[in-house]
DNA sequence: CAAATTCTGATTTACGTACCTCAGAATTTC
DNA sequence: GAAATTCTGAGGTACGTAAATCAGAATTTG
């Protein structure tokens, strides 16, 4: 049988609220008495039983989701998901709410953050926007001892307790080997192969990383493929699709695309109105309703994907956890790449 | 706030006996009563706390995993990741037992089974073994009520309440999509290439099932590549090493190696003691400690990985929702296929 | 019709922990 | 030395649900 706190007063003879004080740090214990109940419990090797404790204390983890107010799939599915959690908490003992705060704006996120630090929640998750002043607040969120994940874009060097999201720079690096591999033979002729790369934009960390990573093994693997300059299509679909239908017109040679941002509705207009001598080897990142058909129909070769859903509920239990003190399980909580090909789509 | 029982017998008027009856449709309520109670409950938007329940009922969870006491390291590392869920068991309420089998011993694990049915836990785990008096034993195991999940190898067409692993088809074409991508070019020339396939034995379902997805493919996207007899290496190291010599001796041309078993390491060895004029390309499925670095050497090129992690908590979680009678969030548990590269190892 | 038997509903206790209130002892203050 | 103030510990109640026990009414049986 499991130990209760029961025993433990049985076994260092005191009371119920003496180990209550001992087990929840309170003031009012001789040092002496405390060593008693801390053998008990060591020799019992009693745990306490969160549902219990949490039933008692009748706790509601209250949470908030700090979410870019984006209009493209990947964020949507992302809002989706985060009120599917919200839908789920009166199960979960948790509150969420949802805080949008204007795209690319570090003030907007710094004072969404600001407004969290008045509230004290039990936890915060928020897609991280790299800037100084979000470290800023960020520090005295942990200073004011708020739990923190950043989501989907992370904020390396702060005080966040964890980072639920891909590695961009293995996912760059991923995509640079399969455009490398992929290109390599019919496409890749003696002279070499020239890459188009569309991001939404430089000033985002997790597109840097991407790039970052797909340059360097290109750059030391694939020696004769030749990257362009990087187009900047903000994530907006019209944007996008011209910036690509220009690029394709302007070099008829254009071997392969990478799209490591969030523009793929506008690339893939673009490639489907082109008509050069042959189609151009496609990899994008998230994998959302226009990349599955665009998929499927071989438009695009190969999806990155991160799962929000995943995320979400990682970031959720990573909360959690953060919240009542525990350890995280390092494995569970790994967000993975997927690659999809048009033969493994779920 | 959340209602409670109280809530409902007050708006009901009845006693908290009465609600509970209905809740848990225990006899003794009359017709009449039983609706006034139904109708409080759903106009109050009632849901019952789990954790509270589980602590009135000092519920545990007494679930059997039987598992085939195979010696690769994907078997290994599936007994690791039970063995840590044991080792969690506290604090999840589970009273998880383990039991080995023989592998590929229908026999055995029909034997377990029914041993299984004899103490009736409030579930079942297994990797299942294709064969019809598998299926009669679990069919006999739903009519005495007790969910059942199969892990890593499926029971179709079954009465198992669900899969715990990954589609196999898929796993199949994706590696033949891979293997083809990859070949095309130097290695695929004008008349085609070759490619040898290393099983564990055709008798398992999901080895019949991958090959099935990669020759498909192979077929109908690459015409050209012709796929060697499949060696049936018994998921042994030895013999798959021999194999794989034996062929690689025989056929100097073999282009690329698709291993769908557990013989990796035997393959390993095979490979790095051959001196052909060139490499074959290698996909393997699982990753494991050679694998691995196989992967990074460059010996493999890919690795289609199913994590055992996943899939042993995933069955938990499904087991745990079946025994309550709650559904399973499908998305949360679809087991997925790892593509790993040298590039995104985690 | 009294006694036995079912129905139906109410009360009460338990699960393991948190936390509030209170009592007695030890210590301090005037 | 009496009163006030800490310490230290004990007891009890609450969280939301399950389930055992109890009590009264309705029904059946001889």
């Amino acid at each position: 049988m499991k130990p209760t706190v029961h025993d433990i007063a049985k076994i260092a003879g005191v009371s119920l609220a003496t180990v209550d004080r001992v087990l929840n740090g309170r003031p009012g214990v001789r040092s002496v008495t405390r060593g008693k109940v801390e053998d008990a419990i060591t020799s019992l090797g009693y745990v306490r039983d969160l549902a219990a404790a949490n039933l008692a204390k009748s706790r509601t983890y209250s949470f908030v989701f700090i979410l870019p107010a984006n209009d493209n799939s990947f964020m949507i599915g992302l809002h989706e998901e985060v009120r599917g959690a919200v839908a789920r908490s009166s199960a979960e003992r948790t509150d969420i709410r949802i805080v949008d705060v204007p795209p690319f704006d570090p003030g907007a996120l710094v004072a969404a953050l600001e407004a969290v630090l008045a509230e004290k929640p039990a936890g915060v998750a928020f897609v991280a926007i790299d800037a100084p002043e979000v470290r800023a607040v960020a520090r005295r969120l942990t200073e004011a001892g708020v739990p923190m994940v950043t989501l989907v874009s992370d904020l390396p060097d702060s005080s966040r307790d964890h980072y639920a999201g891909i590695d961009n720079i293995a996912a760059g690096r991923t995509a640079g080997s399969l455009m490398g591999r992929f290109l390599s033979g019919p496409l890749l002729g003696e002279r070499g192969a020239t890459v188009a790369v569309l991001a939404g934009s430089m000033l985002v960390r997790d597109h840097r990383e991407r790039l970052e990573g797909f340059s360097t093994v290109i750059a030391h693997a694939y020696p004769n493929v030749h990257i362009l300059p990087v187009l900047e299509g903000r994530d907006d679909p019209g944007l996008s699709e011209t910036m690509v239908a220009e690029a394709l017109r302007r070099n008829a040679d254009i071997a392969g695309i990478y799209s490591l941002g969030a523009g793929n509705r506008g690339l893939i207009r673009a490639l489907q109105k082109a008509h050069g001598p042959r189609r151009p080897l496609v990899i994008a990142h998230e994998l959302t309703a226009s990349t599955r058909a665009a998929l499927a129909d071989g438009v695009i070769d190969a999806v990155l994907n991160q799962d929000a859903g995943h995320e979400v509920r990682s970031a959720i239990r990573v909360l959690k956890a953060k919240a009542d003190g525990l350890p995280v399980l390092a494995a569970q909580e790994r967000i993975r790449i997927d690659i999809f090909l048009k033969d493994n789509l779920p």
